[in-house]
DNA sequence: TCCACGTGTAAGAAAAAGCTTACATGTGAT
DNA sequence: ATCACATGTAAGCTTTTTCTTACACGTGGA
């Protein structure tokens, strides 16, 4: 496993509501309106966490036309499977770039 | 597994500092002050990531008197092992009692 | 035309996290 | 006594994250 994607993934995960976002995803797809109203939680506050969610590959964006022509947009949650172990965690460990900007 | 401890493993392993610091003490005790020499960063913000750690469980520390009656405190990563997919997820989101303070 | 519903995004406030510097204690060796 | 090394912790700055409010566009139906 990648560093950096392992990172994303984690401090992706480490959030109250981004965990119940992937919990409510799970095996069930929504479009993202609805799933704002179903969390409670405003449309672009669950837009900002849907970003930080898909470009850690833990959720998965369909743009789709409905029938009626208007554009949709489906979230689902990508069937991805972490193992944590002290072990795992340190063989990614070397592919971590993080470091602070070289410039 | 429960959704707050849940979350706060995942909280405390998503940074980049305390994932290398969990990576370094992988199957290896190290006392704080080497390790902050190690990491190449300050003690007291080795300490304050391992707070973090311990507080995760993902860190045991033991506070020990050497031979030469100095007390120093070893730290060495817990053996965890999280499984991390949609379900696992959703099944630990029920205990999570976050929300906000019920005052 | 205007409303209801879907989308995205920018701007700024508020809160939390990260980090440094400085101070405090205690021990053993010089 | 002073130095070297271990510990902890408080104060304050800086940066990031979180969240709200407000605006933009496009569609279908009354």
């Amino acid at each position: 496993m990648n560093g950096d994607r392992l990172l994303a993934a984690l401090s992706a995960l480490g959030n109250p509501q981004r965990m119940r976002i992937v919990a409510t995803l799970a095996g069930r797809r929504q479009y993202v309106s609805q799933l704002a109203r179903e969390l409670g939680i405003s449309r672009p506050l669950l837009h900002m966490h849907l970003q930080r969610l898909e470009a850690a590959d833990l959720v998965t964006a369909d743009l789709e036309i409905s029938d009626s022509g208007k554009a949709v947009k489906y979230v689902e949650a990508a069937p991805f499977a972490l193992h944590l172990t002290p072990e795992t965690i340190a063989r990614a460990i070397p592919t971590l770039t993080e470091q602070k900007e070289q410039k």
